[in-house]
RNA sequence: GGAGAAAUGGCAGAGUGGUCGAAUGCGGCAGUCUUGAAAACUGUUGAGGGUCACACCUCCGGGGGUUCGAAUCCCUCUUUCUCCGCCA
Protein backbone atom coordinates (compact mmCIF):
# COMPACT_ATOMS: atom_id res chain seq x y z
CA UNK A 1 0.00 0.00 0.00
CA UNK A 2 0.84 3.51 -0.51
CA UNK A 3 2.62 5.61 2.03
CA UNK A 4 0.75 7.87 4.25
CA UNK A 5 2.77 10.47 3.92
CA UNK A 6 3.53 10.14 -0.15
CA UNK A 7 -0.11 10.86 -0.11
CA UNK A 8 0.15 13.67 2.09
CA UNK A 9 3.11 15.36 0.56
CA UNK A 10 2.21 14.24 -3.05
CA UNK A 11 -1.89 14.94 -3.22
CA UNK A 12 -1.89 16.04 -6.78
CA UNK A 13 0.71 13.64 -7.94
CA UNK A 14 -0.98 10.66 -6.49
CA UNK A 15 -4.41 11.82 -8.05
CA UNK A 16 -2.45 12.40 -11.59
CA UNK A 17 -0.82 8.87 -11.46
CA UNK A 18 -3.77 7.07 -10.67
CA UNK A 19 -5.72 8.83 -13.85
CA UNK A 20 -3.77 6.77 -15.79
CA UNK A 21 -5.73 3.48 -14.58
CA UNK A 22 -9.13 5.30 -14.96
CA UNK A 23 -9.48 5.86 -11.41
CA UNK A 24 -10.53 9.22 -10.22
CA UNK A 25 -9.56 9.14 -7.07
CA UNK A 26 -9.59 12.44 -5.33
CA UNK A 27 -12.66 11.56 -3.08
CA UNK A 28 -10.18 8.52 -1.61
CA UNK A 29 -7.18 10.79 -1.59
CA UNK A 30 -8.89 13.71 -0.10
CA UNK A 31 -10.22 11.05 2.62
CA UNK A 32 -7.07 9.64 3.71
CA UNK A 33 -5.80 13.02 4.15
CA UNK A 34 -8.93 14.24 6.35
CA UNK A 35 -8.36 10.38 8.13
CA UNK A 36 -4.77 10.81 8.48
CA UNK A 37 -4.87 14.13 9.69
CA UNK A 38 -7.80 13.06 12.60
CA UNK A 39 -6.30 10.19 13.48
CA UNK A 40 -3.10 12.47 14.47
CA UNK A 41 -5.16 14.71 16.26
CA UNK A 42 -6.42 11.86 18.42
CA UNK A 43 -2.95 10.52 18.79
CA UNK A 44 -1.97 13.82 20.33
CA UNK A 45 -4.59 13.69 22.79
CA UNK A 46 -4.77 10.57 23.97
CA UNK A 47 -0.85 10.82 24.30
CA UNK A 48 -1.53 13.77 26.48
CA UNK A 49 -3.86 11.62 28.87
CA UNK A 50 -1.58 8.92 28.86
CA UNK A 51 1.35 11.06 30.15
CA UNK A 52 -1.08 12.58 32.54
CA UNK A 53 -1.96 9.31 34.06
CA UNK A 54 1.62 7.99 33.73
CA UNK A 55 2.75 11.02 36.28
CA UNK A 56 -0.15 10.63 38.33
CA UNK A 57 0.91 6.63 38.79
CA UNK A 58 4.36 7.73 39.43
CA UNK A 59 3.82 10.13 42.13
CA UNK A 60 1.04 7.98 43.64
CA UNK A 61 3.80 5.16 44.03
CA UNK A 62 6.36 8.10 45.90
CA UNK A 63 3.62 8.52 47.88
CA UNK A 64 2.53 5.28 48.87
CA UNK A 65 6.42 4.61 49.45
CA UNK A 66 6.93 7.43 51.90
CA UNK A 67 4.20 5.95 53.65
CA UNK A 68 1.29 9.09 52.87
CA UNK A 69 -1.27 6.37 52.21
CA UNK A 70 -4.18 8.86 52.62
CA UNK A 71 -2.68 11.28 49.82
CA UNK A 72 -2.36 8.54 47.36
CA UNK A 73 -5.43 8.01 47.93
CA UNK A 74 -6.87 11.02 47.21
CA UNK A 75 -4.84 11.12 43.87
CA UNK A 76 -6.54 7.54 42.65
CA UNK A 77 -9.91 8.81 42.33
CA UNK A 78 -8.47 11.53 40.02
CA UNK A 79 -7.07 8.18 37.46
CA UNK A 80 -10.61 7.51 37.01
CA UNK A 81 -11.29 9.78 34.84
CA UNK A 82 -8.09 9.56 33.19
CA UNK A 83 -8.87 6.29 32.47
CA UNK A 84 -12.68 6.29 31.16
CA UNK A 85 -10.95 9.50 28.69
CA UNK A 86 -7.88 7.45 27.42
CA UNK A 87 -10.30 4.41 26.62
CA UNK A 88 -12.97 6.77 24.80
CA UNK A 89 -9.91 7.71 22.91
CA UNK A 90 -8.05 5.05 22.57
CA UNK A 91 -11.39 3.45 21.11
CA UNK A 92 -11.89 6.21 18.59
CA UNK A 93 -8.62 6.03 17.20
CA UNK A 94 -8.59 2.68 16.33
CA UNK A 95 -11.85 2.87 14.85
CA UNK A 96 -10.46 5.91 12.86
CA UNK A 97 -7.05 3.84 12.08
CA UNK A 98 -9.07 1.08 10.66
CA UNK A 99 -10.88 3.03 8.71
CA UNK A 100 -7.79 5.00 7.52
CA UNK A 101 -5.96 1.57 6.79
CA UNK A 102 -9.12 -0.13 4.94
CA UNK A 103 -8.97 2.52 2.43
CA UNK A 104 -5.58 2.73 1.83
CA UNK A 105 -5.83 -0.75 1.25
CA UNK A 106 -8.09 -0.06 -1.24
CA UNK A 107 -5.72 2.15 -3.44
CA UNK A 108 -3.48 0.74 -5.75
CA UNK A 109 -0.24 1.63 -6.57
CA UNK A 110 0.56 4.55 -8.57
CA UNK A 111 2.06 3.63 -12.04
CA UNK A 112 5.22 5.13 -13.23
CA UNK A 113 5.72 7.78 -15.73
CA UNK A 114 6.43 5.20 -19.04
CA UNK A 115 2.55 3.74 -18.14
CA UNK A 116 -0.21 5.12 -20.29
CA UNK A 117 -3.70 5.98 -19.68
CA UNK A 118 -5.82 3.06 -20.65
CA UNK A 119 -9.11 0.56 -19.58
CA UNK A 120 -7.80 -2.59 -20.96
CA UNK A 121 -5.20 -4.86 -22.66
CA UNK A 122 -6.41 -3.43 -25.94
CA UNK A 123 -4.37 -0.17 -24.85
CA UNK A 124 -1.21 -1.96 -24.30
CA UNK A 125 1.81 -0.60 -25.80
CA UNK A 126 4.41 -2.89 -27.65
CA UNK A 127 7.55 -2.36 -27.00
CA UNK A 128 9.54 -5.11 -28.57
CA UNK A 129 8.69 -7.48 -30.81
CA UNK A 130 11.36 -11.02 -32.00
CA UNK A 131 11.28 -14.34 -33.02
CA UNK A 132 9.76 -16.30 -36.82
CA UNK A 133 6.20 -16.86 -36.79
CA UNK A 134 6.69 -20.26 -38.60
CA UNK A 135 4.65 -21.25 -41.54
CA UNK A 136 3.08 -24.75 -40.29
CA UNK A 137 2.23 -27.84 -42.56
CA UNK A 138 -1.10 -28.19 -43.29
CA UNK A 139 -3.42 -29.75 -40.82
CA UNK A 140 -1.09 -27.96 -38.22
CA UNK A 141 -3.05 -28.75 -34.87
CA UNK A 142 -3.85 -26.50 -31.62
CA UNK A 143 -2.25 -27.79 -28.92
CA UNK A 144 -4.65 -29.62 -26.96
CA UNK A 145 -5.17 -32.03 -30.44
CA UNK A 146 -1.24 -32.23 -30.34
CA UNK A 147 -1.46 -33.41 -26.75
CA UNK A 148 -4.17 -35.97 -27.36
CA UNK A 149 -2.28 -36.74 -31.03
CA UNK A 150 0.74 -37.80 -28.97
CA UNK A 151 -0.60 -39.11 -25.57
CA UNK A 152 1.54 -36.32 -23.63
CA UNK A 153 -1.21 -34.48 -21.68
CA UNK A 154 -4.91 -36.56 -20.79
CA UNK A 155 -6.81 -33.23 -19.75
CA UNK A 156 -9.94 -35.83 -19.24
CA UNK A 157 -7.88 -37.60 -16.73
CA UNK A 158 -7.21 -34.45 -14.54
CA UNK A 159 -10.76 -33.87 -14.55
CA UNK A 160 -11.43 -37.00 -13.25
CA UNK A 161 -9.39 -37.09 -10.95
CA UNK A 162 -9.82 -33.57 -9.70
CA UNK A 163 -11.44 -31.33 -11.97
CA UNK A 164 -11.08 -29.04 -15.17
CA UNK A 165 -8.09 -27.18 -15.52
CA UNK A 166 -6.04 -29.85 -13.77
CA UNK A 167 -4.46 -31.48 -16.57
CA UNK A 168 -2.30 -34.93 -16.31
CA UNK A 169 1.23 -34.95 -18.01
CA UNK A 170 2.31 -38.08 -19.10
CA UNK A 171 5.56 -39.72 -20.70
CA UNK A 172 7.45 -37.37 -23.00
CA UNK A 173 4.74 -34.41 -21.49
CA UNK A 174 5.89 -35.09 -18.10
CA UNK A 175 9.47 -35.41 -18.88
CA UNK A 176 9.71 -31.78 -21.23
CA UNK A 177 7.80 -30.52 -18.29
CA UNK A 178 10.51 -31.54 -16.16
CA UNK A 179 13.50 -30.05 -18.53
CA UNK A 180 11.51 -27.10 -18.55
CA UNK A 181 11.82 -26.24 -15.27
CA UNK A 182 15.35 -27.48 -14.78
CA UNK A 183 16.31 -25.21 -17.66
CA UNK A 184 14.61 -22.13 -16.61
CA UNK A 185 16.21 -22.53 -13.00
CA UNK A 186 19.76 -22.97 -14.08
CA UNK A 187 19.52 -19.66 -16.03
CA UNK A 188 18.09 -18.21 -13.45
CA UNK A 189 20.82 -19.54 -10.90
CA UNK A 190 23.67 -18.69 -13.51
CA UNK A 191 22.31 -15.07 -13.80
CA UNK A 192 22.98 -15.05 -10.18
CA UNK A 193 19.42 -15.97 -8.46
CA UNK A 194 19.61 -18.13 -5.34
CA UNK A 195 17.38 -21.25 -6.01
CA UNK A 196 15.00 -21.77 -3.22
CA UNK A 197 12.55 -24.26 -2.79
CA UNK A 198 9.43 -22.66 -1.09
CA UNK A 199 5.99 -24.03 0.95
CA UNK A 200 3.19 -23.90 -1.33
CA UNK A 201 0.77 -22.83 1.11
CA UNK A 202 0.92 -19.71 3.23
CA UNK A 203 -0.48 -18.22 5.85
CA UNK A 204 -3.04 -14.66 6.11
CA UNK A 205 -0.08 -12.52 7.26
CA UNK A 206 1.79 -13.90 4.03
CA UNK A 207 -1.32 -13.27 1.64
CA UNK A 208 -1.56 -9.56 3.19
CA UNK A 209 2.07 -8.96 2.89
CA UNK A 210 1.96 -9.32 -0.94
CA UNK A 211 -1.52 -8.07 -1.26
CA UNK A 212 -3.18 -10.77 -2.27
CA UNK A 213 -5.40 -10.25 0.53
CA UNK A 214 -7.83 -8.89 1.69
CA UNK A 215 -8.97 -7.82 -2.12
CA UNK A 216 -8.23 -10.42 -4.04
CA UNK A 217 -9.35 -13.81 -1.41
CA UNK A 218 -11.44 -15.11 -4.18
CA UNK A 219 -8.69 -15.73 -6.29
CA UNK A 220 -6.68 -18.23 -4.10
CA UNK A 221 -8.01 -21.72 -2.74
CA UNK A 222 -8.41 -21.43 0.97
CA UNK A 223 -7.87 -24.42 3.53
CA UNK A 224 -10.29 -23.08 5.56
CA UNK A 225 -9.43 -25.81 8.89
CA UNK A 226 -5.92 -24.67 9.05
CA UNK A 227 -6.84 -20.88 7.30
CA UNK A 228 -3.64 -21.20 5.33
CA UNK A 229 -3.98 -20.61 1.33
CA UNK A 230 -2.44 -22.22 -1.52
CA UNK A 231 -0.28 -20.04 -3.34
CA UNK A 232 -1.13 -18.38 -7.06
CA UNK A 233 2.19 -17.41 -7.68
CA UNK A 234 6.10 -17.96 -5.40
CA UNK A 235 6.10 -14.33 -5.25
CA UNK A 236 3.92 -15.00 -2.25
CA UNK A 237 6.28 -17.23 -0.10
CA UNK A 238 9.10 -15.55 -1.67
CA UNK A 239 8.69 -12.33 -1.35
CA UNK A 240 7.26 -12.92 2.44
CA UNK A 241 10.40 -14.27 3.36
CA UNK A 242 11.38 -10.56 3.89
CA UNK A 243 8.70 -9.52 5.95
CA UNK A 244 9.22 -7.63 8.59
CA UNK A 245 13.39 -8.00 7.86
CA UNK A 246 15.48 -5.19 8.11
CA UNK A 247 18.66 -5.62 5.68
CA UNK A 248 22.13 -4.21 5.64
CA UNK A 249 21.98 -1.65 2.20
CA UNK A 250 25.26 -3.96 1.51
CA UNK A 251 23.31 -6.99 1.50
CA UNK A 252 20.97 -5.48 -1.71
CA UNK A 253 20.43 -6.54 -4.19
CA UNK A 254 19.12 -9.53 -3.46
CA UNK A 255 17.50 -12.02 -5.72
CA UNK A 256 15.91 -15.24 -5.58
CA UNK A 257 14.32 -17.68 -7.79
CA UNK A 258 11.93 -20.75 -7.19
CA UNK A 259 9.72 -23.27 -9.35
CA UNK A 260 6.59 -23.71 -7.41
CA UNK A 261 3.34 -25.11 -8.76
CA UNK A 262 0.77 -22.16 -8.82
CA UNK A 263 -3.09 -22.56 -8.01
CA UNK A 264 -5.78 -20.20 -9.10
CA UNK A 265 -9.80 -20.51 -8.80
CA UNK A 266 -10.06 -18.02 -11.66
CA UNK A 267 -13.15 -17.64 -10.91
CA UNK A 268 -15.63 -16.35 -13.51
CA UNK A 269 -13.46 -16.94 -16.48
CA UNK A 270 -14.76 -19.91 -18.61
CA UNK A 271 -15.12 -19.88 -22.55
CA UNK A 272 -13.42 -20.41 -25.43
CA UNK A 273 -10.34 -18.89 -24.47
CA UNK A 274 -9.42 -21.52 -21.80
CA UNK A 275 -9.14 -24.47 -23.77
CA UNK A 276 -6.19 -26.61 -23.52
CA UNK A 277 -3.48 -25.10 -21.85
CA UNK A 278 -4.50 -21.87 -22.07
CA UNK A 279 -6.07 -21.16 -18.60
CA UNK A 280 -5.64 -23.71 -15.61
CA UNK A 281 -6.14 -24.01 -12.07
CA UNK A 282 -3.17 -25.52 -11.80
CA UNK A 283 0.16 -24.75 -13.56
CA UNK A 284 3.84 -25.08 -12.98
CA UNK A 285 6.04 -21.79 -13.16
CA UNK A 286 9.50 -20.55 -11.95
CA UNK A 287 9.69 -16.98 -10.56
CA UNK A 288 12.32 -14.61 -9.91
CA UNK A 289 12.12 -11.81 -7.16
CA UNK A 290 14.61 -9.06 -6.33
CA UNK A 291 14.90 -6.93 -3.48
CA UNK A 292 16.68 -3.78 -4.54
CA UNK A 293 17.68 -0.01 -3.59
CA UNK A 294 14.78 2.10 -4.63
CA UNK A 295 17.60 4.13 -6.78
CA UNK A 296 18.41 0.91 -9.11
CA UNK A 297 15.21 -0.65 -9.33
CA UNK A 298 14.50 0.61 -12.95
CA UNK A 299 17.59 -0.59 -13.58
CA UNK A 300 17.09 -4.11 -12.12
CA UNK A 301 13.51 -3.81 -13.39
CA UNK A 302 15.27 -3.92 -17.14
CA UNK A 303 17.44 -6.13 -16.62
CA UNK A 304 14.96 -8.75 -15.40
CA UNK A 305 13.42 -8.24 -18.57
CA UNK A 306 16.49 -8.74 -20.61
CA UNK A 307 17.43 -12.02 -19.11
CA UNK A 308 13.72 -13.25 -19.97
CA UNK A 309 14.40 -12.11 -23.40
CA UNK A 310 17.58 -14.59 -23.57
CA UNK A 311 15.67 -17.20 -22.23
CA UNK A 312 12.60 -16.80 -25.14
CA UNK A 313 15.58 -16.62 -28.08
CA UNK A 314 17.69 -19.68 -27.05
CA UNK A 315 13.85 -21.43 -27.38
CA UNK A 316 13.60 -19.52 -30.45
CA UNK A 317 10.01 -18.72 -30.01
CA UNK A 318 8.41 -15.93 -31.54
CA UNK A 319 7.36 -13.60 -29.12
CA UNK A 320 6.67 -9.58 -28.12
CA UNK A 321 6.63 -7.71 -25.02
CA UNK A 322 3.90 -5.26 -23.67
CA UNK A 323 4.30 -2.46 -21.53
CA UNK A 324 0.62 -2.66 -19.55
CA UNK A 325 -1.18 0.49 -19.88
CA UNK A 326 -2.59 1.87 -16.39
CA UNK A 327 -6.08 -0.36 -16.35
CA UNK A 328 -3.91 -3.51 -17.39
CA UNK A 329 -1.23 -3.09 -14.64
CA UNK A 330 -2.14 -5.26 -11.46
CA UNK A 331 -3.07 -3.40 -7.98
CA UNK A 332 0.49 -3.38 -6.38
CA UNK A 333 2.91 -2.77 -9.31
CA UNK A 334 4.20 0.57 -10.94
CA UNK A 335 5.52 -0.84 -13.92
CA UNK A 336 4.78 -4.07 -15.91
CA UNK A 337 6.06 -5.74 -18.74
CA UNK A 338 4.34 -9.05 -20.36
CA UNK A 339 5.75 -11.44 -22.52
CA UNK A 340 3.56 -13.04 -24.94
CA UNK A 341 4.39 -15.95 -26.68
CA UNK A 342 2.75 -17.09 -30.11
CA UNK A 343 0.40 -19.75 -30.25
CA UNK A 344 0.03 -20.28 -34.01
CA UNK A 345 -2.27 -22.94 -34.40
CA UNK A 346 -4.53 -20.41 -32.31
CA UNK A 347 -3.35 -17.07 -34.18
CA UNK A 348 -3.37 -15.36 -30.87
CA UNK A 349 -0.72 -14.50 -28.13
CA UNK A 350 -0.34 -16.17 -24.71
CA UNK A 351 1.06 -14.06 -22.21
CA UNK A 352 3.81 -16.31 -20.55
CA UNK A 353 5.82 -14.00 -18.22
CA UNK A 354 4.85 -10.63 -16.05
CA UNK A 355 7.82 -8.45 -14.48
CA UNK A 356 7.06 -5.60 -12.73
CA UNK A 357 8.95 -3.21 -10.45
CA UNK A 358 6.44 -2.75 -6.91
CA UNK A 359 8.65 0.00 -5.68
CA UNK A 360 7.56 0.23 -2.04
CA UNK A 361 4.05 -0.83 -2.15
CA UNK A 362 5.00 -4.20 -1.05
CA UNK A 363 7.87 -3.42 0.85
CA UNK A 364 5.36 -0.68 2.92
CA UNK A 365 2.94 -4.02 3.81
CA UNK A 366 5.71 -6.17 4.36
CA UNK A 367 7.66 -3.69 6.84
CA UNK A 368 10.94 -4.81 4.41
CA UNK A 369 13.18 -1.90 5.11
CA UNK A 370 17.08 -1.08 4.69
CA UNK A 371 19.45 0.80 6.47
CA UNK A 372 20.86 3.50 4.47
CA UNK A 373 23.85 5.02 4.28
CA UNK A 374 22.36 7.86 7.38
CA UNK A 375 21.30 5.01 9.33
CA UNK A 376 18.02 5.54 9.19
CA UNK A 377 15.16 2.39 7.82
CA UNK A 378 14.01 3.02 4.42
CA UNK A 379 11.64 1.21 2.82
CA UNK A 380 13.17 -1.33 -0.07
CA UNK A 381 11.88 -1.57 -3.55
CA UNK A 382 10.62 -5.22 -4.35
CA UNK A 383 10.48 -6.63 -8.06
CA UNK A 384 9.02 -9.73 -9.74
CA UNK A 385 8.87 -11.55 -12.70
CA UNK A 386 7.80 -14.97 -14.49
CA UNK A 387 10.92 -16.93 -15.85
CA UNK A 388 8.51 -18.84 -17.18
CA UNK A 389 5.47 -19.69 -16.60
CA UNK A 390 5.23 -23.64 -17.89
CA UNK A 391 1.70 -24.38 -20.04
CA UNK A 392 1.82 -21.54 -22.41
CA UNK A 393 5.40 -21.76 -23.50
CA UNK A 394 4.62 -26.08 -23.59
CA UNK A 395 1.34 -24.92 -25.86
CA UNK A 396 4.26 -22.12 -27.95
CA UNK A 397 6.93 -25.11 -28.45
CA UNK A 398 4.11 -27.75 -29.47
CA UNK A 399 2.51 -25.19 -31.78
CA UNK A 400 5.20 -23.88 -33.34
CA UNK A 401 7.99 -27.12 -33.64
CA UNK A 402 5.18 -29.39 -34.77
CA UNK A 403 6.10 -30.87 -38.09
CA UNK A 404 4.06 -33.75 -39.98
CA UNK A 405 6.25 -36.21 -38.22
CA UNK A 406 6.19 -34.89 -34.90
CA UNK A 407 7.22 -32.21 -32.47
CA UNK A 408 10.52 -31.31 -32.62
CA UNK A 409 12.34 -30.52 -29.13
CA UNK A 410 14.02 -26.92 -29.15
CA UNK A 411 17.87 -27.53 -29.24
CA UNK A 412 19.02 -26.10 -25.85
CA UNK A 413 16.19 -28.45 -24.07
CA UNK A 414 17.95 -31.64 -25.46
CA UNK A 415 20.13 -31.83 -23.03
CA UNK A 416 17.55 -32.13 -20.51
CA UNK A 417 15.11 -34.19 -22.22
CA UNK A 418 17.17 -36.40 -23.61
CA UNK A 419 15.37 -37.03 -26.55
CA UNK A 420 14.55 -34.56 -29.93
CA UNK A 421 11.45 -35.15 -30.85
CA UNK A 422 7.96 -36.13 -29.41
CA UNK A 423 6.24 -38.78 -32.20
C1' G B 1 -3.47 -36.20 18.75
C1' G B 2 -1.96 -36.53 24.57
C1' A B 3 1.42 -34.59 28.73
C1' G B 4 4.95 -30.95 30.30
C1' A B 5 8.29 -26.53 29.65
C1' A B 6 9.21 -22.03 27.34
C1' A B 7 8.65 -17.19 24.27
C1' U B 8 12.61 -10.49 26.55
C1' G B 9 16.77 -5.92 22.01
C1' G B 10 21.10 -8.53 15.89
C1' C B 11 22.41 -13.01 19.18
C1' A B 12 22.98 -15.07 24.16
C1' G B 13 20.75 -14.05 28.69
C1' A B 14 19.11 -11.31 33.63
C1' G B 15 14.79 -9.25 35.29
C1' U B 16 8.03 -11.87 39.68
C1' G B 17 4.20 -5.22 40.71
C1' G B 18 6.62 1.36 40.59
C1' U B 19 12.73 4.71 39.63
C1' C B 20 12.68 -1.05 33.42
C1' G B 21 12.92 0.51 26.85
C1' A B 22 14.97 -3.08 30.04
C1' A B 23 21.36 -5.50 33.76
C1' U B 24 25.42 -8.25 31.71
C1' G B 25 28.15 -10.65 27.72
C1' C B 26 28.88 -11.14 22.45
C1' G B 27 28.23 -8.72 17.91
C1' G B 28 27.80 -3.75 15.17
C1' C B 29 29.42 1.44 14.73
C1' A B 30 32.79 5.63 16.11
C1' G B 31 37.21 7.18 18.56
C1' U B 32 42.21 6.56 21.17
C1' C B 33 46.62 3.74 20.28
C1' U B 34 49.23 1.72 15.53
C1' U B 35 52.92 2.72 9.31
C1' G B 36 48.32 -0.45 8.71
C1' A B 37 45.63 -4.29 11.13
C1' A B 38 44.71 -7.10 15.58
C1' A B 39 44.52 -6.64 20.84
C1' A B 40 43.36 -3.22 24.66
C1' C B 41 40.72 1.04 26.27
C1' U B 42 36.64 4.88 25.74
C1' G B 43 32.05 6.12 23.84
C1' U B 44 27.82 4.64 21.16
C1' U B 45 24.22 1.01 19.41
C1' G B 46 16.00 -1.52 18.88
C1' A B 47 11.41 0.04 16.36
C1' G B 48 7.00 3.06 15.40
C1' G B 49 4.20 7.66 16.26
C1' G B 50 4.89 12.86 17.37
C1' U B 51 7.90 17.69 17.19
C1' C B 52 11.47 22.81 13.50
C1' A B 53 14.00 20.46 17.50
C1' C B 54 12.85 18.82 22.36
C1' A B 55 9.02 17.06 25.37
C1' C B 56 5.81 13.19 25.19
C1' C B 57 3.33 8.36 23.74
C1' U B 58 3.41 3.05 22.24
C1' C B 59 5.94 -1.71 21.74
C1' C B 60 9.36 -7.41 26.31
C1' G B 61 5.26 -13.69 20.89
C1' G B 62 -0.50 -11.94 19.49
C1' G B 63 -5.20 -10.52 21.83
C1' G B 64 -7.99 -9.54 26.32
C1' G B 65 -8.18 -8.69 31.76
C1' U B 66 -6.69 -7.28 37.11
C1' U B 67 -4.25 -2.70 39.22
C1' C B 68 -3.39 4.20 40.50
C1' G B 69 0.80 1.46 38.10
C1' A B 70 2.36 -4.87 34.36
C1' A B 71 8.16 -7.58 30.96
C1' U B 72 6.53 -9.24 35.96
C1' C B 73 -0.25 -11.44 38.15
C1' C B 74 -4.82 -13.79 35.51
C1' C B 75 -7.39 -15.63 30.88
C1' U B 76 -6.87 -16.91 25.81
C1' C B 77 -4.52 -17.77 21.12
C1' U B 78 -0.08 -18.79 18.41
C1' U B 79 4.74 -20.64 18.05
C1' U B 80 9.06 -23.40 19.79
C1' C B 81 11.30 -27.35 22.73
C1' U B 82 11.04 -32.27 25.52
C1' C B 83 8.39 -36.98 26.22
C1' C B 84 4.47 -40.32 24.27
C1' G B 85 1.44 -41.76 19.92
C1' C B 86 1.23 -41.72 14.50
C1' C B 87 4.12 -41.31 10.13
C1' A B 88 6.95 -40.03 4.13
Amino acid sequence: MLQVAFIRENKELVIKRLEKRNINATQMINDVITFDEERRRLQTELDNTLAESNSLSKEIGNLFKSGEAQKANLLKEKTSELKETSKELQDLLSSKSEALNELLYKIPNIPNDLVARGNSELDNEEVFKAGDVPVLHDGALPHWELAKKYDIIDFELGTKITGAGFPVYKGKGAKLQRALITYFLDKNTAAGYTEYQLPHLVNEASGFGTGQLPDKEGQMYHVTEDNLYLIPTAEVPGTNIFRDVVLNESELPIGITGYTPCFRREAGSYGAHVRGLNRLHQFDKVEIIRIEHPSKSYEALDGMVEHVKGILKELKLPYRILRLCGGDTSFASALTYDFEVFSTAQDRWLEISSVSNFETFQANRLKLRFKNSDGKNELAHTLNGSSLALPRVLAGILENYQTENGIKIPEVLQPYTGFKIID
